[in-house]
Formats: structure tokens, sequence, C-alpha cells
DNA sequence: ATCATCACTGACATCGATTTCAGTTTGGAG
DNA sequence: CTCCAAACTGAAATCGATGTCAGTGATGAT
């Protein structure tokens, strides 16, 4: 490896002097120092520059599942930000396990000069320690117990579960069914609330055998609903709380032959590249993807930069919109309230 | 910042001492350490241990696109490998654009132990300056011009876009369009090779008009399309390179009310997990994923672990699959070649 | 020619952990 | 009780880059 030393020797400055030529200081032997350097192919060691600095120029990022469309769509709005900046991005996946998020956060936090987090569970409170190590924590898509104080990008989950009830109401659906994510994470436990309590409020009760909960994965969504299918009456309706269970969903529906809209109607949570390509194209809740990764990342750059400045948490809450598609429809044999469909609103 | 100084002073030693106790070596006073870093809550700093061992315990991979679903799933494999290691992922996308995978790669360089790269061309000759520097270097689904040195995990592109156009031949089809990926890229030139290739081989002539090119972005697969429909005599079955272009195809064929597979049909490269679930269901070449980031990071390993040794270069080639679905038929109004369909073959 | 000012330079300490080397302690044998 | 080998310990050098500080050389004014 060539050190800054080979450098200075072939100039025939001191190290001192090329560090100065490094950092853009004026320096007399300007054009030897840029030859030698040429010549060498020297490229200074990052671990030595973090070992003086104390900086990364690395991010830490740690999502439930990288293959989620919307966290791969997240984590690319982080990398557009950090592209004109010296920072990388550190990845790791959860799995949806607080163990594993707490072992890749420790070894993260020596590593890195800010984490990104969408943290597994509501409860745990190791991320928080994370912060004790002078590490600045910016959440994104999911919030923690105890975490008002930090910087985060979210959406309004209770809000989307109300879209998705408020649509299947204003279709006439009585029998309605939702399938939330694990409860101790964010949009399980609000979109799961704002969802059942809109229907409460229209005078709909969600029975128990109508209100499960799932793991945020595909087969949740697939396993759940071969259970819904079994019951001596089944829903006419189903809210899926994410897109892999809206997925498990529709594989099981496809699977026990159920007609879309027919016989059940179908919303999810999140849109996909394919919804409008799917048998049938999808009514979904969507809501800003590669936004909230921008947005998350600047607020951890902006916070890197005024060190200390600390400053109040700064909470963005992004808006979801329904998208109407063809797997919702009033129920069967029932008669649509005449066009209100299209007018119904938030 | 606690340093092993502090802990050493707390524990009444040297920090020679607490070093060999972090590195698991008998030390006479084991529980004084240990209660003193304990007590402090120190955790090394990985600078200063970068700087010493020159290891960075950290693995750069680069991808074009983490959205493409393929990708993502790659990444996971290989995240499932580090897992059990003392490795994390740098990540970065390169779009596509060999700028900036270079830019990326001779940051990278500075930072990681060894790279996987699915490089944006085979002509670009700067991935190859990244083994320079004593950067073990892994190719992952695309190859590099000159790169034959070098580790890597592919799969038989060739043979995949063989097996399309022998499922097309099967099914009786005469016009057939190809739209390739970039020609420059390993899987872009092999995938049409084989598919244009086996066709003529049975007499059928795939005309310019018909032999596209697009970038493997969905745009391009919809752009592509649209041009092709606008044909005095258009295609009756289209080969699409990629996952992402293929669902640009299905697009376009959807806007413009094309029957799929009446009036045209469509096989892919690359499954989706929504494959199934499409109108139509898609037929594609499908081949690993997962498996592929689970390969090249062992090797990659491999390679760190037996440093110097090195050893000849590993090249593995995974196979493709044809996975028949509703989205070919024989073409429109003609007769099926009886059942050969089923029983045709590699 | 002399001196003050300014721009630039190099020696050296430093960041935090590891490793070498020359001790010191321990335990067991005699 | 003495001695020796084995087990352990600490001081100091080291990894590579940077910042401090005390200079050295150049420039301009007198």
């Amino acid at each position: 490896m060539v050190t800054i030393h080979d450098v200075a020797a072939r100039a025939g400055v001191s190290p001192a002097t090329v560090s100065r030529f490094l950092r853009g200081q004026r320096v007399r032997s300007y054009e030897a120092v840029q030859a030698a350097i040429d010549e060498l192919g020297y490229w200074p060691s990052a671990a030595a520059q973090s070992l003086k600095s104390g900086r990364t120029n690395t991010i830490g990022v740690v999502v439930p599942d990288i293959t989620n469309p919307y966290f791969a769509a997240v984590v690319k709005g982080m990398e557009s930000v950090t592209r004109t900046e010296p920072y990388r991005i550190l990845l790791a996946n959860s799995d949806e396990s607080s163990e594993q998020e707490d072992d890749v956060l420790a070894d993260m936090v020596r590593r890195v000069d800010g984490i990104i987090l969408a943290p597994a569970t509501e409860q745990d409170e190791t991320p928080l320690h994370v912060h004790d190590a002078d590490v600045p924590l910016v959440f994104v898509d999911r919030d923690l117990a105890g975490g008002e104080r930090f910087d985060a990008v979210l959406v309004d989950n209770d809000g989307g579960g109300r879209q998705a009830a408020e649509h299947l109401l204003a279709l006439g659906h009585t029998r309605v069914a939702a399938i939330s994510g694990t409860l101790d994470t964010t949009p399980g436990r609000l979109r799961r609330e704002g969802f059942v309590g809109t229907l409460a409020k229209a005078g709909i009760e969600v029975p128990p055998e109508y209100d499960l909960v799932g793991d945020f994965k595909e087969h949740s969504g697939y396993q759940l609903t071969l259970s819904l299918l079994s019951l001596p009456e089944p829903p006419t309706a189903i809210f899926a709380a994410n897109n892999l269970m809206t997925l498990g969903v529709l594989k099981a529906l496809h699977d026990m032959r159920i007609d879309i809209p027919g016989q059940i109607s179908l919303i999810g949570f999140d849109d996909l590249d394919t919804g409008p390509l799917l048998k049938p194209p999808l009514t979904v809740i969507d809501r800003p993807m590669f936004e909230q990764g921008v947005l998350a990342m600047r607020l951890l750059l902006r916070r890197l930069d005024h060190e200390e400045s600390g400053g109040s948490a700064s909470r963005i809450v992004l808006d979801t919109k329904l998208i109407e598609r063809a797997s919702t429809a009033p129920p069967g044999g029932w008669p649509a309230p005449s066009r209100t469909r299209k007018t119904r609103s938030r």
C-alpha cells in the first residue's frame, strides 16, 4: 500500500505538505505533489482518515427486508441523496427480528456517522442506546415507543387505514376482514386502528375471526386468507396492511378460485410496480416511497452537518392516497350505492 | 468516546492487556477487565482496528438497480451469508451507468476488503483496476471483457435465450420480436444471441425492425413495444430480456388493448413474485436469484480467508429454467402443434 | 542593506488498537 | 527452599493521516 509518506518522499516534501495539498490548501510544490500522487496511484487510507477525524462518511441503513419493493425504493431514495455527497450506505436487513436488529445496530454504531432505521418493533429499547453513542438516528416508515425526540419520516398510517375503510364502506361492504401487520410496529398498529376504528364509527364491527394479524410477509397473507375462506361466512372484503401480504391474499384467492372482486374485494397498502397489471388490477392505499428515503437521508445529513446544534426533532408525516383499480367493488349481488364510489373521498 | 486506555485505567491493567482480553487471549485479571468494559460501555473503535489490521470487515456491493427485484434478491442472498460473519455490506447503485460505477468503485476500494460487482457494461476497464488495489473482485450476473481471471457467478444466458426461442418455435411462432438489454452487457448480448441464433438455426430470421435493444428499464420495454405495434405487420410473439422490460411490454400491450396471448405471446427473462398473478400469468425464463448472491459472497469470503493463496478463478454458471404460464400460446388462429408444447424441452 | 510581514514548511504529537519484546509472576519439580 | 519453564504483563513502536507549532524563505517597505 502506498502511503502519504511515499508520496512525500517522491515529491521531495514532508507528509504534512502532502496532507495540506490533499485538503486543497496552497502548496509551493503543487505540481511535484500532484505528479507523485499520479505516478504512485496514491489514495488516502480511509481508516487512517476516520481515526483522525472521527468521521466515517458512512450511513447505516437497517430495514426489515430489502426485497420488499417499498424498502428497495426507500433505500434507492436515500442513495440518490448520498450520491452527491461523500457518504456511502452500509445496508442491513433485520428480517423483522428485534434480535437481528440489535446485533446489527451494535456493530454499525462503531462504523457509521449516523443511522436510518425502520425498527422491527416499537417496543425494543436498544435503538435508543444508539444515540448514547453519539450516533444520530432517524426513523423511517416506523416509529419507536419513546422515539419522539428523534427525527422521523413517517406516513399517516391511521389515515391510510381510514381511507381503506371508507372506500369499502362506500361500496357497501359490511362483512369486512383486516389482515394487519405485526401489532407492535407502528404501521401494523396504526393501519389496523384507522381501519377498524373507522368501520366501528360507521356501526360495523370487525369480529375476532375477521380481525387477523400477520407478519408483513407474503406467506402470512396467504395463510390467513385460507383461514378466512374456511369460515362458515367469509368476508366480502379484505384489507391487507402491506404489499407483501396483499400478494399472499391474492395468491390464496386465486388458488381457491375466488372471483375478485365478484366474491371478495381486496384492498392493499402500498402500491406495486405490477399493481395495475395484476389480475385484477389492485386497489391500494399508496404513499411516497422514494421520497421518504430522500427525506430521511436529508434529515440525517442535516443533523450531521449541524452537529451538536441539537435542535428539536423533525417529524415528517406524509399523506397516503387511495388508488382505485379493479380489485374492489360492491359486495356480490348488492346494489352499488349509485356512483358515490368515484366521489367518495377523505 | 471511551477508549481502551480508559478501560485499562479502570481495570488497573495496561491497554495491552485489555487488547489481549478483547482478542480472547487468557488474561489474569479477566473479571476486572470485563467489569470495566461493561461499566464504561466500551466498544473498540472500528477505525483504529482497521488502521492496524488493514481489514475493514466490509464488503462493497455494486448493482445497477436495487429496486430491480432480481438484484434485491441477490443482495439479500449475500447478506444471508455475511450474517454469521463479522462482515457488513456497503451498497451502491450504478444506475446502469459506467461513470457512476467508476466513481463508486474508486471510493469503495479504500473502504472495503472485497467487492462484488454487476458491471454496467462489459467494456469498462476500470473495475479491473480495483484488483490492482489488492481488493478481490467477484462478478455476479454480469461479466467483464478481460474479467476471466476473476471469480464470477453467472447464469447460462445464452441457454436461457435458447430456451425462450425453442418455446416459441414449439408453439409455431415465426414472426418473433426480441427486446434485448444493452448489448454491451453480458446478459444483454448473450440472451439475444441465444434467442436470435436458435431461431436462425430453425430457419427463422428476426428482421431488424423486430430486433430491438432496450436498456433493461421498464420504460424502454414500453416504448419499444409501441414501436412494434405500429409496424404494418407486428410480431406474434415478443421476448423481453429482463423482468423490468417485460413489465413495460405488458403495460404497453394492456394500454393498446392487445390480447395476450391471443394476438401476441410474451415471454420474459427473470421471474417476478407477482409473475403468476399477472394478467395473464407470465411465461418466463427463471434462474436462481437468492442463491446467486449466496454463491458470490461465499466465493469472495473464501478469497479473503485464503488471502494471497491465489488459486485460479472460480467461474460458476447456473442453469436457467422455463416456467410455462399463460402468456404464451400458438400464434392467433394457428393450430397448436399437438401437445409437443409440454414435452418440448432443452 | 535591514527589517517586518506574510506564506509556506517540516518535525512531532496525536487519533485508538495491536503487537513485539523484554521483563515479571506463577506453579511445579526437585 | 530453590530453581526453571511456562504463563502472563507493560512499555513502546506501529498503522496512515492530520493539526500544531516553531520555524524558514520570500516579499516589500524603508
